[in-house]
RNA sequence: GGAGAGAUCGCAUAGUGGUCUAGUGCGCCGCACUCGAAAUGCGGUGUGGGGCAACUCACCGUGGGUUCGAAUCCCACUCUCUCCGCCA
């Protein structure tokens, strides 16, 4: 959501904005429409209200002197008003809902710094690291190495649960674990609050954060008007929906570890090989709350602390920044990790970090105190992943494969996976 | 799952149909007193919307209803607490 004054007062810099990132301009003209209509139809609406509590507020007065026939005048008096009021609050309330439909479909502007994509481009690579390692033999892709060393069931996950629902197996639920305990502390250690969060979420927690109405289709919906969660920056962010902050607690930075869940309707067949794309999957992630001045320096941080895991386990990485033309409708900007698979010969996204400014925060209600005295302000937030753990998973597995068919556990892990190596 | 109690302006409480545009205490802010502090006194102190000034509307867990008028009465729901049952 963005701030109605901006978008009343300066529509062609919503204009630009939205154009920028190469969608439906027409939804500003939409939005300022319903506004007018809304705040006529409110101002008619108030007006009547007000009489109406002037007159209600005299028959009291009058039953209280005793002057009974006036009261009853006065009640006359008020039966049409009655009925008008309530004409003018269903008009009324259509007019906000239909307003509020369109403002929860508005995306989040870019932010100046964001560049411009085109049809050929749509990130920059802004900082790589580390050393794609050089085989002496051809390197087995991860779901081979997996299944070669009994570490994940593919074929039973399919059975119980369906394609897309990998069972990690053995050393392979070990490695898993190691990787899950390893990604949470290194976080807590650099900073951030580690949050256990609940899997499922209300409806009123998905919108908070963009997920819905837009998406639901994307969303596996439990009964009672549950959701399973895509990622924790959901129940995170949530955690303080509808709540003031108190400003000398900012930034706030949370992490956590959780399973997702994705539908991923549409996606069947692409790049869904082994580990790469999958209904249930684990993920660390980081959530920030920051002030607007503060916000951007915590996007680097934060995308920092991304990269930090990989370096730990010695993988090689590049960040990319996100052009304007490809940033997700709720992003100000983004930079995406990038980790690469040897076997596949490409690169994978393992991490996106973005500042939402106050997109979320206004669909969620944080807001925070600048001064105390001041009225409250709505927070910038930011999330990234840290990290999405099965692309890591199968991205070690590949880089860190032996001759001899087995694999080196990397060193950070070993503490945590209690061995050096995987087979064998 | 069953029975009961409860949800009021940061906290605690009052309020059971008409100056409640919600009282009081604590906390907080300002001022006075003081060398300073404490104590004391006085004043102020919620959120959101529209106008963006005067002003005005809404909000007493949420949503409906009754009424000229609802924190107050009725219905449904949510959450919290107590007890019982069940259970990892």
């Amino acid at each position: 959501m963005l701030d109605r004054d901006l978008i009343r007062r300066h529509p062609d810099t919503v204009r630009h904005g939205i154009a920028r990132k190469r969608l439906d301009v027409s939804i500003v003209d939409q939005f300022l429409a319903a506004d007018e209509q809304w705040r006529a139809t409110l101002l008619e609406l108030e007006r009547a209200q007000a009489e109406s509590n002037r007159i209600s507020k005299n028959i009291g007065k009058l039953m209280a002197e005793g002057k009974r026939d006036e009261a009853e005048a006065a009640k006359a008096e008020t039966r049409d008003l009655k009925a008008r009021i309530a004409e003018l609050e269903a008009e009324s309330r259509t007019h906000e809902d239909a307003l509020r439909q369109i403002e929860l479909d508005m995306p989040n502007l870019p932010h100046d710094s964001v560049p411009d994509g085109d049809a050929d481009t749509i990130f920059q690579v802004v900082r790589e690291g580390g050393h794609l390692r050089q085989f002496d033999f051809t390197p087995a892709a991860h779901w081979d190495l997996a299944e070669r060393l009994h570490l994940v069931d593919f074929a039973r996950g399919a059975k119980i649960a369906g394609s897309g629902f990998p069972v990690y197996v053995g050393a392979g639920a070990r490695l898993l674990r190691a990787v899950i305990t390893f990604m949470v502390n290194f976080q807590t250690e650099r900073g951030y609050q580690e949050v256990f969060p609940p899997y499922l979420v209300n409806r009123a927690s998905l919108v908070g954060t963009g997920q819905l109405p837009k998406f639901e289709e994307d969303l596996y919906a439990s009964t009672d008007d549950l959701f399973l969660i895509p990622t924790a920056e959901v129940p995170i962010t949530n955690l303080y929906r509808d709540e003031i902050l108190d400003a000398d607690a900012l930034p706030i930075r949370l992490c956590g570890y959780s399973a997702c869940f994705r539908r991923e309707a549409g996606a069947a067949g692409k790049d869904t090989r082994g580990l790469q794309r999958l209904h249930q999957f684990d993920k660390v992630e980081m959530v920030k709350f920051a002030t607007p001045e503060t916000s951007y320096a915590e996007l680097e941080t934060m995308t920092d602390d991304a990269v930090a895991v990989l370096e730990a386990l010695q993988l090689p990485y590049r960040v990319i920044e996100i052009c304007a033309n490809d940033i997700g409708a709720k992003g100000s900007k983004q930079y995406d990790v990038e980790v690469y698979s040897p076997a596949m010969e490409k690169w994978l996204e393992v991490s996106s970090c973005s500042n939402f400014e106050a997109y979320q925060s206004r669909r969620a209600n944080i807001r925070y105190r600048p001064e105390p005295g001041a009225k409250p302000e709505f927070v910038h937030i930011l999330n990234g992943s840290a990290l999405g753990i099965p692309r890591v998973y199968s991205t070690i597995l590949e880089t860190f494969q032996r001759a001899d068919g087995t694999i080196e556990v990397p060193a950070v892990l070993q503490p945590y996976f209690g061995g050096g190596h995987l087979g064998g």
